[in-house]
RNA sequence: GGCGGGGUAGCCAAGUGGUAAGGCACGGCUCUGCAAAAGCUGUAUUCGUCGGUUCGAUUCCGACCCUCGCCUCCA
């Protein structure tokens, strides 16, 4: 079986067949957060959809360069550093420490490189020069360096690779801002923006004179440069499929003549409630503002993975509670198989371990179906537990269960997220003396016990093997 | 207006030309002195509406209704 994934080029499932001759290496390159502030629930989506796409790669044996960039020089971003009258890289690094903070907090393996925009800007300085060179970009009268679509297409290119184009039909205007004015054309974008008093310190030398880049040229850059002029797989979210990933592809190819990414994976939007996440409908949640709420990195983690990337999907506060109780469920599973396998950790997975990971990679096999992958789990789970029950394992077979789950969980990455909570020794001895009551008939003080332990935040579980306490 | 997604149980969400995964919630049962955010188990004659193709459609085709996204710097 091999991997297929839905190529925006194509509109079609494609097998995934690396550029590497030796079918190993695969150079990944997704569309990072502009740091200008916190990002939201909607953002992570995207950035937990790349690692989930980066691990399964790794688990199917290839060996991924994970590349996620940081852009750091924006309108947005010049705006605030003005306003609050700081320096450019305090500010954006501050924000991309919190981004990272939040990416490990959603159990997301970090990319093997982050490059920031505002290190590479030679490199982008470069890339317009042979798109000047080469006639497909030129400088307005604004003196800001513009790509023209229509020279490009001149010279038998495709604009319009990932999106079908209709420019007579495209509603033009409306958000065309107001330093744009000077392009030859409409579709015209900008590459190196001239400076402007508004930019402040913001800027930087240039064969074309002071300015900043484009938003767009800072990825073509970054990738070519990391990854090369002809790379595996291109990721973001579906808004970034026009203009911003179309735009990329213009300048690359624009500038290289030959094609840019093989494959492209787009992931889709989510809804809060329903509902376009707005700060108007008070559905905009930063990560923060969810951890804040009560709910764990861990829980958000499998929430946003329970639906098909290429599904809008519907993110509720409610769909966050019920998936703590769906993680404990495989927690209790994976506890009972640790202590059961005791110290016979390094099980290989037989039976129902494999075949929990061949229902696991057949699902993931097909565009990533994690809906199916995580109906693998949990039936695995039932089935487990059903043995568990029945006093059918040995420790052998439950270390070789915890040997499957734990290779499918490399992929979904949630078993490394779940904290172990130490009992306080103070609660043990209340549990202690909860038992000795229980023995004495006392139950009037055992439940006493019990509920005083639930005020403490833990539960009692009373298993054939005697009590145990959970953290609520 | 152009282009592209969706509408499957109370909620979330897979899937298939042959009669509906999984999770949450809910009910039953087991365990328990009683319990339990423990375990098992049950729960969609039905997949937006109306037509068509077919032995048979939720799955293919057509029309319609509803909904969401993109259309120049928003993941």
């Amino acid at each position: 079986m091999a991997l297929r994934v839905y190529n925006t080029l194509s509109r079609t499932l494609q097998d995934f067949q690396p550029l590497d001759p030796d079918g190993q290496a695969v150079g990944m390159y997704c569309c990072g957060p502009t740091v200008h502030d916190f990002a939201h629930i909607g953002n992570f989506r995207t950035f937990v959809f790349a690692d989930l796409v980066r691990r399964y790669l790794e688990f199917r044996g290839f060996r991924v360069n994970h590349v996620m960039n940081i852009t750091d020089v924006e309108d947005k971003i010049i705006k605030r550093v003005r306003e609050q009258g700081v320096k450019l890289a305090d500010f954006t690094r501050e924000r991309e420490n919190a981004f990272l903070e939040d990416l490990d907090t959603l159990g997301c393996l970090r990319p093997h490189q982050i490059p920031r925009a505002t290190a590479f800007i030679s490199e982008m300085i470069a890339l317009i020069g042979r798109l000047m060179e080469r006639g497909v970009a030129y400088q307005a009268p604004d003196r800001s360096i513009y790509f023209s679509i229509e020279k490009y297409r001149g010279c038998g290119c495709t604009y319009g690779q990932l999106q079908k184009l209709n420019f007579e039909e495209m509603r033009v205007g409306d958000r065309v801002s107001s330093d744009e004015y000077e392009k030859e054309s409409v579709a015209d974008f900008a590459l190196w923006k001239a400076r402007v008093p508004e930019d402040g310190e913001v800027y930087w030398d240039s064969p074309w004179g002071q300015g900043r880049p484009g938003w767009h040229i800072e990825c073509s850059a970054m990738s070519m440069k990391l990854l090369g002029e002809t790379f595996d797989l291109h990721l973001g979210g579906e808004d970034l499929v026009f203009p911003h990933h179309e735009d990329e592809i213009a300048q690359s190819e624009g500038a290289t003549g030959k094609p840019f990414v093989k494959y492209w994976m787009h992931g889709a939007h989510l809804l809060v409630e329903g509902k376009k996440m707005s700060k108007s409908l008070g559905n905009f949640f930063t990560l923060r503002d969810l951890l804040a709420k009560g709910f764990s990195g861990r829980e958000i983690r499998y929430l946003l993975l329970s639906a098909h990337y290429r599904e809008t999907f519907n993110f509720t506060l409610d769909g966050l509670t019920g998936a703590k109780s769906a993680l404990a469920r495989i927690d209790e599973c994976v506890a009972k198989l640790r202590e059961l396998a005791g110290s016979r950790q390094d099980g290989t997975s037989t039976g129902s371990a494999d075949e929990l990971i061949g229902r696991f990679s057949t699902a993931m096999d097909e565009d990533l179906n994690v809906s199916a992958a995580w109906g693998a789990v949990f039936e695995w789970v039932r089935e487990t537990n059903r043995r568990l029950a029945g006093g059918e394992l040995s420790a052998a077979e439950a270390a070789s269960a915890l040997a499957g789950w734990e290779a499918v969980d490399r992929v979904l990455g949630i078993g490394a997220l779940c904290e172990e909570s130490q009992v306080p020794p103070e609660l043990s001895a209340l549990l202690e003396e909860r038992q000795a009551a229980r023995k004495a008939k006392d139950f009037k003080r055992s439940d006493a016990i019990r509920d005083e332990l639930k005020a403490r935040g833990w539960v009692i579980e009373d298993t054939p093997k005697g009590p145990r306490l959970k953290k609520l």
